[in-house]
DNA sequence: TAAATTACTGACCGGTTAGTCAGTAATTCG
DNA sequence: CGAATTACTGACTAACCGGTCAGTAATTTA
């Protein structure tokens, strides 16, 4: 926009991929798949539109990029977090899900979830590429933390799928709602405020579940 | 298609706006909004799609009559289910959850919730009159049910607003869930069947946290 | 500096679909 | 039964958007 230097086009091949899949990102989750138009996309990360399709083959593979770039990658810290923590279950299980709000749920990337909930019916490829990559991992992760618990007699042995279920389920709906609903009703904050209440009544409830002798009740 | 009545048309002014209707939340649960045509939404109500102009304003008006003729109507029902069991709490909030589940969550409504959700951004004023026709009135019963049972001392003081969603959420997004994946990833089965594993784990870990005094465990 | 290479542009095309409306046929009225 | 009414039809249009490609300009090479 200055005087002297009004329409100076750049070369950034190596930049490009990772814009255009941080603007389609956004878009997706403001507007979803169908209604977000690739010309938008394109302006967005401040190129056109036909140098969108040098880097993208259609709509779906930029649709599979983003979820590729955004999540896969943060799965080993995850892992790893398993590894140091074998022997004190309650904690590791703390960490893993409060890791999950902060990396995921509470970022632009919990968007991800209301997308593919959303598109999955239009995009079962997409959505089982998704399902594999990440679902099935996680929920093996989530599964492997409640099972050392339950091999060291510190949680019930109650039925694994169902209990990685209902430990995540709170927290994933809660970055799924206010992915969707965030600026378009009163009194739903934005994605990165909940409040402390929520989590140390979320622990409690899951706690109190799990645990083969609770703690007495933190005083009040 | 018999042979003597070979294009014979109806007139039926009365049944056209809630087969509208019906066809179009089936389809808008198939497909989202956007990919819903609505010659296609004519076509499975038996009409064509002028008639559907003839009864709706837009594509919009019949997403918001698609809402308002499948949800709302349920409450009277779910609000009496309070007045005739203030004296047992955990019931109550039992028969409640269980019956969001079989009047709502494993039905078709249950697409509903999936579909605001992917649609909220697109249509904040469908989303707005969504939240305030259906969730806050929900919500609002989840809590007196909750705000009940503390107050006889049956379960333990801690945040309403916060319990309520706790409490919530395994339901909802097991219903949103399967609303959405069904059929596209292995493993995922249709909307109606969840085991009955899931809901013993379920009102187990609930209760165990809400309850001042849980029962003994159950005998395995 | 001239030639060759290639990242990038944006006008364009073809298919799709929300919304329209002049016409048709079922029903009602006189 | 004929006329008037109205529920219903479906061909049409105007707009929109995913995808293309001939051309442009930045950069590298000789």
């Amino acid at each position: 926009m200055s005087p002297n230097d009004p329409i100076r086009r750049q070369r950034r091949k190596e930049a490009r991929p990772s814009e255009l899949a941080a603007a389609a990102l956004s878009l997706f989750i403001e507007k979803g798949f169908a209604a977000t138009r690739l010309d938008e996309v394109a302006a967005r990360a401040g190129v056109s539109k036909g140098t969108l399709y040098l880097y993208f083959d259609s709509k779906e593979a930029l649709f599979k990029a983003v979820i590729e770039e955004g999540v896969v990658p943060l799965f080993d810290e995850m892992e790893a977090k398993l590894e140091t923590l074998k022997d004190d279950p309650e904690r590791l299980l703390r960490e893993i899900l409060l890791g999950w709000w902060e990396k995921v749920g509470m970022t632009d990337l919990g968007g991800i979830s209301k997308l593919i909930i959303a598109e999955a019916r239009n995009f079962p490829e997409v959505a089982s590429y998704h399902h594999e990559a990440v679902i099935v991992r996680w929920m093996a992760l989530l599964g492997r933390a409640i099972d050392i618990g339950i091999e060291r007699g510190v949680f019930r042995p109650l039925d694994v799928p169902t209990l990685r279920q209902l430990v995540f389920f709170p927290l994933l709906m809660l970055s799924v709602w206010k992915n969707s609903m965030a600026g378009c009703v009163a009194g739903c904050p934005a994605p990165g405020l909940v409040s402390e209440t929520y989590f140390d009544t979320y622990f409690d409830m899951i706690f109190r579940g799990l645990l083969v002798a609770p703690r007495e009740e933190s005083p009040r």
